[in-house]
DNA sequence: CGCTTTTGACCTGCGC
DNA sequence: GCGCAGGTCAAAAGCG
């Protein structure tokens, strides 16, 4: 799917021979356009960087609650402990249950949660996430654990669209927006269409904010991909060396199914991968010897 | 006029 | 049962 929109895309900018002086300034300010993309989606790898040594503690600390739930810690702390965690595991979806008054389940509602977090300019107080889909606001709260107040979202572009998305500033960052996505759309994404007949390369050609995406669960990240070995892994940098290829083919679909999810990841993926290539010396080569 | 946003009230679940 | 916090509702206001 990528390859083939990737390959037009290359097509249509390809630099033409016998082109005049305004056709090469232009195809020098996208040169420009695209080395200013490329250093937002550097900032962005920098981000997922960090964003994987947050996984790595979440790890940590999941491993101290498993511990402290094997030592019998008292039932009530450990409710607790579950309700905090409770969306962040199950491989991105969470298992929304609770108990009627007779002990039997209620009702068990699945639905798929992830997380995006978005850098926006730190005079932007706004806590709007442009992802492509429309939203209708519903609520606004100020949470106990975060100054800065939560927004709710509905998914106003299909009626019957169950979507939901919470868009709150980081704690720890004020210029970062976490949106947190909690169902899944039954309708296509409506940039989705149009994409089919934009260059990949424009999907990005002016993005006010860098987006990468995270699933709550603590899934691996790319990173782990770049310092596994042949013969063994070293889950999220841990230092648990695991000496299984098939855990490691596990890793990786896991990998690729949480990061495939996302269509703005996809997008960003394809841009970046695109970038790269147009920044390539041999196109470079080519056009001067055009000129 | 219709859609979106704002915002206080209300609902629900959980802990004590 | 009560209080707290998160989530949702819905009327009013804003906007194109």
């Amino acid at each position: 799917m990528v390859d083939t929109t990737l390959s037009l895309d290359l097509n249509i900018e390809k630099p033409q021979p016998n082109f005049d002086q305004a056709t090469a300034n232009g195809l020098v300010e996208q040169l420009k356009r695209k080395s200013s993309e490329n250093k937002k989606l550097t900032e962005m790898l920098i981000f997922m960087h960090e964003s994987h040594n947050a996984l790595k503690n979440h790890l940590t600390s999941l491993n101290l609650l498993q511990n402290e739930s094997q030592n019998e810690v008292s039932k009530s702390k450990k409710r607790k402990m579950d309700g905090e965690n409770k969306s962040e595991s199950n491989d991105g979806n969470t298992e929304s249950s609770s108990y009627n008054s007779d002990g039997r389940p209620k009702e068990i509602k699945i639905t798929n949660v992830s997380k995006i977090y978005v850098r926006t300019h730190p005079s932007d107080t706004s806590l709007i996430v442009k992802d492509g889909y429309q939203w209708r606001k519903y609520g606004q709260k100020v949470t106990r654990d975060n100054p800065s107040p939560r927004a709710y979202y509905k998914c106003s572009f299909a009626p019957s669209c169950p979507v939901k998305k919470k868009v709150q500033r980081s704690i720890e960052d004020t210029s970062l927006l976490v949106a947190t996505y909690e169902g899944d759309h039954n309708h296509l994404n409506p940039s989705q269409a149009e994409a089919k007949s934009i260059p990949i390369s424009t999907l990005s050609s002016s993005p006010s904010s860098v987006i990468t995406t995270l699933d709550d669960s603590p899934q691996p990240q790319p990173q782990l991909n770049l310092c596994s070995n042949a013969n063994k892994s070293n889950i999220l940098g841990l230092g648990i060396d695991v000496p299984s290829s098939a855990f490691q083919q596990f890793v990786v679909e896991q990998m690729a199914n949480s990061l495939t999810r996302n269509s703005s990841f996809t997008a960003a993926l394809a841009a970046a991968i695109s970038t790269r290539i147009l920044n390539h010396d041999d196109l470079i080569e080519s056009w001067e010897n055009d000129i």
